[in-house]
DNA sequence: GTGTAATGCTATTGG
DNA sequence: AGCATTACAC
């Protein structure tokens, strides 16, 4: 157990770990051991008493979660740390929903459409309203329809804003409110959400429940929230609402690196923070620890160019280390090499590994390049982000089963499996099905059980089709219970015809089509087999019901010895597959040497020695549709010292004066962000790719701006850590009276701790903090406050 | 209703 | 250049 973890924290660190009552603002810059300040501050609750299970950790990536539940682990215990709750808002919440559901309507097993279903939903409609796609787009109808739900307005909300209405009148899409509208609907009867959902739901149930919201707010005493800065206004009402009660309430944020603005996240969040809560103390994590003097002197210089910013300065007692270098590639395709040949000099000259590198980029489509050029050259690499496992036909079709088995409402499920594989059920049939769910107000499914009774005009021989189909489903959906999640994901996979359709195809996309099915059984498999201490997060909420769940299975154990634990089943398996990502998915062995490749946007939060940025041309980064609005560049501009800043040895930068856009080869100019590095960050002398000379040297355009004036951090340690003056009142979460006439030398009883001797008291009651030594775990500091003790003798 | 060939459209960024 | 939708022959 490691107890000096304050030891390895500086100041501020310390104390924004340390600082655990009350609202609580970090606003932490880049590099500045973020991740470690919040683990250590989870770690730190805990040590001091704190049940995990009042703790809620909010993340950017399930993976960042798992990671941090780990690193707590290893300070505390791992049994401990399994009992806290972290992940993303979504992941989080949709848990929430799922024991709520049915309070909002909604089935406990509903289906989460992704980005797919709800683009599909979108053209249902459409074809049903009789308009035109090419001016619908259901891409840009969603993210209108997104957008509203992220600002909490509901479909009749949206219909009667004036303002909303004109704009959408203006824009020539009078229709969207009414698509808004009718798409919700159309979730709702086929029992799912989608992502904004989520948090819109999540939204109703704590406004229209105080039960529930009470109940919440109990359960969540301490409440963290990481990249602050990217949430949207939905998120930010959550976790407002959440936090009411006891207001201890964490969040960690760097305005620079606000990327999400596209998708709702608003930095109002961080102004409407001190407002809401004018007793916030804040910290301010200034100290890089990660990167080179130069890189972060030149992130600085480069984010200076924005107006909207708060005020930071950051640096390093780090290296000066090598400067930006600055590659120019006359394609595209020569961009790639030149990047694949200077990751294997730096392999051979600094002893780099795979692993150490990292190929940043705008946007996914420019990985093929790089793709090619790494594979020539047989570096291996992993591409994080882009089409996920989970994203790929034949993996969505298989899942489809599994949804519809699970939720047989689900409509876009049902659409993409009722023929596929073939079994003679058309388009028109479809429509047919369709209709008569409309004017009925059903669901495809319900038409279809009583195929019958809504007197569909098809033929007797198309009836039995459909009959088949519903008792097949059926008979999915009774195994589900009794078996585990590989038994009949396998079953259902063969008994579909869905694995013999893929197995016929010999070509070799058909081949891997079949392998990527088998993958997906290969995942179930694994699940099934796992040890099976329930996920505890799905169980109930607090504690004593956990604990009675425990007792319970273990009896049924010891009756029925010889029987496995209890199941995994298919439902519990689907439980948030559509919220898991790319980079959520664990590496194998094979992936822990690889050089990564994403976007930017993707590495947010990673850290790579050689970082490499591709493609910083003008209409590329700085995407030209960001090119309007001051806010849209100045969102590229953070996007690009998000980039930099992923760096902790060496950033190369590069661009190409050719490229193949739209399959037509389009000329380019360099990226303007070029040319607010200043000058003497930059190395043109492009070492890495000696041998080409002529293909590098000095950029062929001006950027012969003289030194920016602005005044260079410096590598002094921070000023003064920036604090509130007033100290917040605590919080009284528990009646621990009987605690009040606590004595040195007296033996307690803690819950997780079990017994152990009273060493010292400090401070008076309430506020009494107690050294105890426990037989089992050593000893701890605990607050009287917070911590469950029986006094035994 | 099914399968293949031609056409046309699209591409930030992502949970 | 790639993919999805559509057009058309079976």
């Amino acid at each position: 157990m490691n107890k000096n973890y304050l030891d390895e924290l500086n100041d501020v660190q310390r104390e924004a770990v340390i600082t655990t009552e009350g609202p609580v603002m970090i606003v932490a810059g880049a590099g500045s051991g973020k991740t470690r300040v919040l683990t250590y501050r989870i770690a730190h609750l805990i040590q001091q008493g704190a049940d995990p299970f009042n703790i809620l950790a909010l993340t950017f990536t399930n993976k960042a979660a798992r990671e941090m539940k780990e690193r707590i682990g290893r300070i505390v215990s791992k049994s401990e740390a399994r009992n806290l709750w972290m992940g993303t808002f979504h992941s989080v919440f949709a848990r929430i929903l799922r024991a709520e559901a049915e309070r909002l309507g909604y089935p406990p097993n509903f289906t989460i459409y992704d980005t797919d279903d709800s683009k599909s939903v979108i053209k249902t409609i459409l074809k049903e309203q009789g308009l035109d796609e090419k001016i619908y787009k259901p891409g840009l109808v969603l993210g209108r329809i997104s957008a509203a739900k992220n600002n909490l307005i509901s479909a009749q909300a949206y219909i009667q804003n004036g303002q909303i209405t004109e704009e959408d009148r203006m824009s020539g899409k009078p229709k969207i409110g009414l698509i808004y509208d009718l798409y919700h609907k159309r979730c709702f009867r086929a029992g799912a959400m989608d992502f904004d959902d989520l948090l819109f739901n999540t939204n109703i149930l704590l406004r229209d429940y105080p039960d529930v919201l009470n109940k919440y707010q109990d359960k969540f005493r301490y409440i963290m929230v990481d990249e602050y800065q990217d949430t949207n206004f939905s998120q930010y009402v959550i976790v407002k609402q959440l936090a009411a009660k006891f207001q201890n309430i964490c969040v960690v944020g760097d305005d620079a690196q606000s990327i999400y603005a596209f998708r709702g996240a608003n930095i109002q969040n961080i102004l409407n923070f001190e407002r809401d809560y004018p007793e916030m103390k804040t910290f301010k994590l200034e100290q890089n620890y990660r990167s080179t003097k130069n890189i972060v002197q030149a992130a600085n210089v480069i984010i200076k160019n924005n107006r909207d910013q708060l005020e930071k300065n950051v640096w390093t007692s780090n290296d000066e280390g090598d400067k930006i270098i600055l590659m120019k590639a006359h394609s595209d395709n020569e961009e790639g090499q030149i990047v694949a040949r200077s990751i294997f000099d730096t392999k051979m000259h600094h002893h780099a590994h795979n692993k150490d590198f990292a190929i940043l980029y705008r946007t996914n489509a420019q990985s093929r390049a790089m793709e090619e050029a790494l594979r020539k050259l047989n570096i291996p690499y992993r591409i994080y982000g882009g089409l996920s496992f989970y994203q790929r036909k034949e993996v969505k079709d298989l899942l489809a089963y599994y949804r519809l088995t699970l939720n047989h409402h689900d409509e876009e499920a049902f659409r993409r499996i009722i023929n596929y594989p073939a079994r003679g059920i058309g388009d028109t049939t479809i429509d047919r099905i369709t209709i008569a769910a409309r004017d009925n107000d059903v669901s495809l499914w319900t038409v279809c059980e009583n195929i019958a009774e809504f007197a569909l005009p098809v033929n007797s021989g198309t009836v039995n089709k459909i009959q088949d189909f519903v008792t097949m489903i059926k008979s999915f959906a009774v195994m589900v219970p009794g078996q585990n999640a590989y038994d009949v994901g396998n079953h259902i996979a063969s008994a579909s015809g869905l694995l013999r359709e893929l197995y016929t195809d010999k070509t070799p996309e058909g081949v891997s089509r079949y392998e990527n099915v088998q993958e997906l059984l290969n995942g179930l498999k694994e699940f099934s087999d796992s040890e099976n201490t329930p996920p505890i997060e799905l169980i109930e909420n607090d504690p004593e019901l956990q604990r009675l769940e425990a007792e319970k299975k273990s009896e049924v154990l010891e009756e029925t010895t010889g029987i496995e634990a209890p199941l995994r089943t298919l439902d519990q398996f689907m439980q948030d597959i559509a919220l898991l990502t790319d980079a959520d998915s664990k590496q194998t062995e094979e992936d822990l040497n690889k050089v990564s490749m994403m976007t930017i946007h993707a590495a947010k939060g990673l850290e790579f020695p050689y970082v490499f940025i591709v493609g910083l041309e003008e209409n590329l980064f700085p995407s030209p549709l960001s090119l309007n609005s001051r806010a849209d560049l100045e969102e590229e501009r953070r996007l690009f010292y998000v980039a930099l800043t992923r760096a902790e040895k060496r950033a190369t930068i590069s661009y190409a004066s050719t490229r193949y856009k739209w399959g037509t080869l389009t000329s380019c100019e360099p990226s303007r962000f070029i040319e607010e590095i200043d000058l003497k960050y930059i190395d043109y002398g492009n070492s890495a790719a000696r041998g080409e000379a002529d293909t590098f040297g000095e950029p062929s355009f001006g950027i012969r701006k003289p030194a920016a004036t602005v005044k260079q951090p410096t590598s002094t340690p921070p000023k003064k850590l920036v604090k509130a003056s007033t100290a917040n009142a605590a919080p009284t979460p528990i009646d621990n009276s009987h605690l009040r006439n606590l004595q040195v030398g007296q033996t307690v009883k803690h819950e997780r701790f079990g017994t152990g001797q009273v060493l010292q008291l400090e401070g008076n009651f309430p506020n009494t903090k107690a050294t105890v030594h426990f037989d089992q775990g050593g000893q701890k500091q605990l607050l009287l406050k917070f911590a469950k003790l029986e006094i035994v003798s």
